[in-house]
DNA sequence: TGACATTATGCCGGATATGACATATCGTCG
DNA sequence: CGACGATATGTCATATCCGGCATAATGTCA
């Protein structure tokens, strides 16, 4: 089970929550999953300012849009992991970047 | 520039691959996304094994069907990575594990 | 302060991934 | 061979994610 200050975290970015048979706990691989994206957005958030890059800049080097960059980066629900890694790729992360960002998602 | 052995492989799963300028070359990052699914497909088959579980089993812990799990498994190009790594969490796949396969998925 | 750049948020129509289902193919055992 | 369990393949309606746009909020510098 959970603690309730994470799972408010969450929440408070706009994660809607569903378990089994609890509905007041995340399932632990919801829970998992979602940190997943979350430590990705933090990642994809430090590349693109390492670079010196403006949302705008990488949302045209991604043919995507500033707002979907924003999302991106605020861990927003409607967000895929397809995209986040795909724009981190582009970014110029290796595969030990993303490894390395997953191995520590969770704790 | 990728040679042209390795994108018949990919090819030949049914992805189509397009690039900026040139339509015969895979784009790099578009090449390391698909090896990166093309990974985690392969480790989720060899997970299910080893727990004997059957395509029809697996389907029920992930609420999707036996034909998702097939496509999963052959590296369909219709599958995201949401999918499949959801479907690894579930079948009790560590950050680590996750980290692991990645870190290995190109070269 | 105001002007300007950047980022955040909300919404929408179109594109893509989804589970479900049917059916085909494969593998194994009798 | 046939029967049967497992896996593969194709299709489809629906759900989800997408880019794009408008606009609000935040930040920066004069």
């Amino acid at each position: 089970m959970m603690d309730k200050a994470k799972k408010k975290r969450l929440e408070a970015k706009g994660w809607k929550i569903g378990t089994t048979t609890d509905f007041l706990d995340l399932s632990a691989e919801e829970a998992r999953y979602i940190e997943l994206k979350l430590a990705l957005s933090d990642h994809l958030r430090r590349r693109r300012e390492r670079k010196h890059l403006t949302q705008m800049q990488l949302a045209k080097m991604l043919s995507s849009s500033q707002s979907r960059v924003a999302k991106m980066e605020a861990g927003d629900p409607s967000v895929s992991l397809d995209l986040l890694i795909r724009s981190l790729l582009t970014l110029g992360a290796s595969d030990r970047d993303l490894a390395k960002v997953i191995a520590t998602a969770n704790g």
